[in-house]
DNA sequence: ACTATTGACTTGTATATACAAGTTGAATGT
DNA sequence: ACATTCAACTTGTATATACAAGTCAATAGT
């Protein structure tokens, strides 16, 4: 079989779960079937499938309550990360648009650098990406971002246009979010940026950099974010 | 005893290794006791300090190595809250000085609000407290903080001077914050934001409202931030 | 002197079971 | 008609056990 037996059968629950959390078979505020159900459908005893249910509370998809069940919720875009709210409506993936500013490129890493590289990191090099996300045509989101090049072939020639870049490295290279730190700072913007961005230059500007850590250890993500916080907000569940 | 026994038994040790954690025993990067150590001097099986311990990895000290064991780490400022990283220096505690602008005094709620309030919070009203605070005698950081009035006796009369917030909620209140969403925008200095931070008026400032769960169901802390990003960063984990 | 293997540790996954505690709706009693 | 009790669910806590898998140092073999 394609799916390998080696991953743990919580685990496996966990992705099912998910992936039917996400598709929206489970509406928003009812209950997932109760353990002892999920137990019998999946050949599992309670333990394993509480441990997959814990793994869904921590990341959001699912609250629980004592009595009464696993109740779902909306899906967080992502963990902890980002989302945008906006001043007019809410965004759906819909208004969203990506324009890719710099394809997938492999090079060095810059000298210097905000983050502390690991070993393996600096070894490998990076992939390097830019992107201009817009808002209803209004340029709102500038982020740049390094990738070690590590395992990621074929990576440079996939395209992310309207894509989620944590998307394609889920499902194509099994690489998971977990986490990370990040920087934050109102700066004025600078003549580049108020371009991108459409602001007058000395406007103020978020900008945030920030270090994912990943399912690979020793694999981080690292981006650098700046945000035209005019009109709309950055909105972010911890 | 004072320390009621309908307390679960993972909880007491995550309590205990908590403590022992922030006081310093264990250096940071040391190995805590084994799994099974931990279960004969506790007097408990695995499954209940592997409980313990998941929480501990859950707010950031400790992380875990197959093989190996539990490795302490720094122990975070809070739970996915701010800390701020100086340009200077790490800022220890000594250097961060509070100035309450505004004793905890209890009103009602602001109307509106940037929040949606629960029942239970409408019908109390809150406990309101502004906050100045400043690194090496600069002010960095105004907060403006809201607290539903729900079993917080005495409250208004507690000195909050150079002490965590969430410390007192914590150890008077058996109050935990859980987690919680944000709002993030870069906004230029109004008169008002820009006296009180030492700012010009219309330099970029950070701001930022929060909403905070906490272990008590419907128990919210609001906050609105303003941070002076000019010479400091907002660091934070996640 | 160096390499490979073994064994004793560690944490990770999983089963089977039991009772406590919160929720809910149906049955019961007034 | 209304309130109370109760039974059948739910999740929460905990025990006891077993084996898999990763780490590391001592041991054995070359």
């Amino acid at each position: 079989m394609s799916t390998n037996n080696k991953i743990p059968q919580y685990k496996k629950l966990y992705e099912t779960l998910r992936r039917h959390i996400i598709s929206g078979i489970y509406e928003e505020g009812s209950l997932l079937p109760s353990e002892n159900e999920l137990c019998a459908v999946h050949g599992v005893t309670r333990p394993t499938v509480r441990h997959a249910l814990e793994t869904l509370v921590q990341e959001g998809f699912i609250y629980k309550k004592q009595g009464k069940g696993s109740i779902v919720q909306k899906p967080p875009q992502d963990i902890g990360i980002l989302s945008i709210s906006g001043t007019s409506s809410a965004i759906g993936k819909q208004y969203l648009q990506t324009q890719i500013l710099q394809k997938p490129k492999i090079t060095a890493w810059p000298d210097p650098f905000s983050f502390e590289l690991s070993e393996a990191e600096k070894d490998f090099g990076c992939v390097y990406i830019e992107r201009l996300r817009f808002v209803n045509e209004q340029p709102i989101f500038y982020d740049i971002n390094h990738i070690p090049n590590i395992r990621l072939s074929r990576f440079t020639s996939r395209t992310l246009e309207n894509k989620s870049l944590f998307e394609v490295l889920r499902n194509n290279y099994q690489i998971e979010v977990k986490g990370g730190e990040q920087k934050l700072k109102a700066i004025r913007a600078t003549a580049k940026i108020g371009k991108l961005l459409k602001l007058e230059e000395g406007a103020p500007v978020l900008y945030m950099e920030r270090k994912l850590n990943t399912n690979r250890e020793g694999f981080h993500i690292y981006s650098t974010i700046f945000f035209n916080s005019e009109k709309h907000t950055i909105f972010g569940h911890f």
